[in-house]
DNA sequence: AAAAATTTAGCAACAGCGTTGCGTAATAGG
DNA sequence: CCTATTACGCAACGCTGTTGCTAAATTTTT
């Protein structure tokens, strides 16, 4: 995701990441597997393996014999190459994660951050949390950066959170850049729910297509992945999914607007009625498809999952209930496989990504 | 838009693109213009230009002398190099528009289709059509397409109708081929609010951001422009904005379920009540905005535009309303500037962008 | 056991991209 | 007339993926 010039360059990354986009998918894979995955040459796909060889991404890991003629060479990707670590930084706690080249999460922590507490707060606590995950030099040195999701709203490309909700010392707090500082590492911010639905792509691969990650917890939020990458919007600010107002005349919402998907759920769920907050969720999830055509709606979110089956299927019965909807308009309902780590590993997945995925190009 | 692999030849592809955008926004240019908005070499850019050049897309057109030095060599687009037929089928009508390569509409013209036409009757009326409006055999030498927006569902990328709505006769149509192999010309199928969008986006260059066109007639739906092209959605069905649920309890729509944006703006309508109708739309607007964060939102379709001023004020209050957006989250609301001609205009933009847009890459 | 067929791997030369180094052209000012 | 300045472009270069061809490793056939 680096962002650079449509030079030589551009096509080394691009090429590269799309084998290794092929060596995380599968297990294991040969010099042919890429060749139809990618349209590549074989010498060409020869040259590309030969560097992540070296660089210790992917290594040689037996050989297949087709029957006849000489063996391929197999290979697979080499998970505790790279690591990265991911941060969840919600309201009251911190999560973090160790994720490794092939998006395992290998170690998890939460811990409890004091009530508003402040930057200085959180880094303390990113740096000790940092230093038991991965204390070992050996390891260190492998370690990639620092991903951090987070409650918006924050402006992505600046590293800048903007104004965290219910969080008072949060305001225009250039996270990135004092994170990167004392921690001495690369640092890169997101929102949570974006990081969230990165996660899911990760964890999809290639057939992920248009997807939305619906979380509900402390609210009701989206993340989008459209043509291949997150939608994060003009100002970082997509996924305030719950101040869509589905109910003209609802009471009214914090956000000052009436009826908003998060008020009429919540006032479901204060009454104690799950099925109906369920099916409240499931129309603003039809509402969503309705819009961007989405493949694959991902659930995920303390809350959420909690009643995870009532969602679940309220949401499947309403995107299959659609009487327009024909069979090749098919949408794939799942529960988020990662539970509570799906943020901080998507997290720790895009720094990752902005070192082996698909290099971005400056814009027009 | 062509789909490559990442060869050399991608490379040519994107920074020629990007050349001709500049082009295209700036009424000249000249070489240093190029390379401040590219970051290429100016070595880079003159090889770009000569190439250009000898295919007659760009011109020189004087110097400008920078008070001392070598004068710099000025460049125009040639307009009239290469054309596009863009084709906005509706239910009644078939309008066609002959667009030059700046994104000018040359010529527009309307004609009425037979109720329930035929793929035939359609195909028949384009071929008149088309040979009034490029009759020169020198025009049609320079004509590199036409592009046709038409009502879903469809498929995009086969160029195949589904199931046009309202209209009897237009199930699984191979529209692109047949309409290929009758018209002796490439053909390029999209939804019509995806051609409108394209439009625009053409009209606004490089600033257009995220945005969506949002189009009232015999209906209501959006077109998406997300990160530099358009979004279509897993099955070419994105933009069905109209049958978004802003009403739980609201009336029984004709999509089978309760209170659409588009029974309750038509509700609103029937009674006479513009101002409300306008203010229903534009609660659906925001919701697009807080699920999408766009940068901005142009309204076009004929219904709308008989109330353009009261459209207008009414989403532009709403946007502008809401308490929580921060100065840092500007949306700009525009109406549409092309009028009526802005689907079959952005159609037609749809083939230029197909030879001399960014190619495209293929997915993951 | 030897030869043929088949599949995979890779060296070497190549075309084409943007980049770099540097020489040349065209102008204004002294 | 000389110099500073700005714009332009040839030529060499490094890098990409591609093409042509040879070599290696294996099974099947003779």
């Amino acid at each position: 995701m680096t962002r650079v010039t449509a030079d030589v360059g551009f096509l080394r990354g691009y090429n590269q990441a799309r084998v290794m986009a092929v060596a995380r998918a599968a297990r294991t894979f040969e010099r042919s597997t890429v060749v139809a995955a990618t349209g590549l040459t074989p010498q060409a796909v020869s040259k590309v393996i030969a560097r992540l060889t070296a660089d210790g991404l992917i290594r040689p890991a037996g050989v297949r014999r087709p029957g006849i003629g000489k063996p391929a060479v197999v290979y697979a990707l080499v998970p505790d190459s790279r690591y990265a670590i991911g941060a969840h930084v919600a309201r009251r706690t911190l999560r973090l994660v160790l994720v490794d080249l092939a998006g395992t999460v290998r170690h998890s922590a939460v811990s409890p951050l004091p009530r508003d507490f402040t930057p200085e707060q959180l880094l303390d606590a990113l740096a000790t949390g940092i230093d038991t995950m991965a204390g070992t030099a050996d390891l260190r040195s492998r370690l990639t950066g620092l991903g951090i999701g987070m409650i918006g709203p924050l402006d992505h490309a600046n590293g800048l959170v903007r104004d965290a909700h219910g969080l008072r010392h949060w305001h225009d707090v250039p996270l990135r850049e004092i994170a990167e500082k004392h921690l001495a590492l690369p640092v890169h911010l997101d929102k949570d729910v974006t990081a969230g639905v990165t996660a899911e792509a990760w964890r999809h691969g290639a057939t992920f297509g248009d997807a939305a990650l619906i979380m509900v917890e402390s609210g009701i939020g989206a993340g989008f992945w459209l043509g291949g990458t997150a939608h994060r919007g003009a100002h970082t600010n997509a996924g305030e999914f719950g101040h869509t107002v589905v109910a003209l005349d609802g009471p009214g919402c914090v956000c000052g607007r009436h009826g908003c998907l998060e008020i009429v759920h919540h006032h479901a769920t204060e009454a104690g009625d799950t099925a109906r907050a369920a099916r409240v969720l499931a129309v603003g999830v039809v509402n969503l498809l309705q819009t961007l055509d989405l493949a694959h709606v991902v659930l995920a979110g303390a809350d959420l999952l909690r009643h995870s089956q009532t969602y679940l299927t309220a949401v499947t019965e309403a995107v299959g209930a659609d009487a327009r909807r024909a069979d090749w308009l098919r949408t794939r309902v799942w529960l988020s496989g990662l539970g509570a780590d799906a943020i901080a590993a998507g997290a720790a997945m895009q720094v990752l990504d902005q070192h082996y995925g698909i290099p971005e190009l400056a814009p027009i």
